[in-house]
DNA sequence: CTACAATTTGATCGACCGATCAATTTTTTA
DNA sequence: TAAAAAATTGATCGGTCGATCAAATTGTAG
């Protein structure tokens, strides 16, 4: 295993087909040769480019997340008022979801199903260094915005930010509601400057 | 397998010792033989009185959710106010999180894990009829607040239980957050209530 | 062209799992 | 108390999985 473009077109290959498969019969009922018969190569190219299972789901992961992050960082880097990149992150976050659903089928069964070298779950893991993460982003639209007046200074960043991420996740976990996305957006966002305008 | 009194008393015992291994070592890593061990049975005498793995666990979901909704109503029903019910709702929800972490985290291992006949997991069901659920309890408490006139009438009563809801289990995600429990709930039930107050 | 390195295959191994079942023990029935 | 029913055991079976590896193929450097 080396890190030539062959080996890294194959294993973003594999990645993808980690995902579909995930998507389609779950993480619990995954297994290797599923994900070698999506990607139409032998099982054991999978173990050449992927130290073990979990490697590969650590590093599908990292792809999940990183395509997640990205998309929405660009939506809300567009808007220059702390106003502006609030709504841009709960629209671009919600849209994503819904352009992206597979990919949200994927994270999803990853974050609730594998668990690390010791037995610990993804959802049930101390964010580490959350240097980067989406609730960062939020948090820092937050504070931006009680610095400059846009926001009152009365309520506390990290609790608003748990609302509105609760409200988003919610919905990622009930797509098939009656109330359109867009119209979720719209609220969401009316309810939140009504919070803290 | 027949409904004596024997036989109820061993279900229980089972369903108790699934969510003792379910919070351990999770789905992914459970089996029968786990719980039987957990239990201090023959692996036998799990087949004997559940049909098959997937039966457990219908069995164990549907004893953790009567419990979580029978501890949540029980706290709500001593409230005569729409405003008082939906403190209840909240403060209730979030403690019993707290105090039954356990069953909280098997009930997310079993949602996000487990999957029917048909292969759909349980967080991807339509919820078919949701008769009695704890949504259910908490958009009824709205509108009697918008009928009685506690609440305004200009928000739609499903889009804020989902906001509500949202927040109640990001936090249960979360449970390790700098920001205590208490303090949580106080927030979220000022939030609210500047929302729809 | 040649030799070496990287890549890919597919068979195979040991381990574990869910389910089954004959045999045994305990409880109930009459 | 004797017979029948219920409950329980533990060994066993077929199946699947993740990982390994020798062998074959492809790519590359000299």
């Amino acid at each position: 295993m080396t890190d030539s473009f062959i080996a890294e077109a194959r294993r973003e290959q594999i990645v993808l087909a980690c995902i579909d498969t995930l998507e389609e019969v779950g993480y619990h009922n995954l297994s290797l040769t599923k994900v070698a018969k999506k990607a139409r190569i032998s099982t054991g190219l999978i173990s050449y480019h992927f130290h073990d299972k979990l490697d590969l789901m650590n590093h599908t992961l990292q792809f999940l997340v990183a395509k997640q992050l990205d998309f929405i960082r660009r939506n809300v880097v567009l808007s220059h008022s702390a106003t502006k990149k609030l709504e841009a992150f709960i629209k671009a976050h919600l849209t994503y979801q819904e352009t992206h659903y597979k990919h949200t089928i994927a994270l999803i069964e990853i974050v609730f199903t594998a668990r690390n070298e010791n037995g610990v779950p993804y959802y049930r893991m101390e964010d580490e260094q959350e240097e980067d993460g989406l609730r960062t982003i939020l948090v820092d639209i937050l504070k931006e915005g009680q610095q400059n007046g846009e926001f009152t200074s009365s309520f506390q960043t990290e609790i608003v930010a748990s609302f509105i991420i609760g409200a988003i996740e919610e919905r990622m976990l009930k797509p098939n509601s009656s109330i359109p996305m867009e119209q979720y957006a719209v609220e969401l966002v009316k309810m939140v400057m009504k919070l803290i305008g």
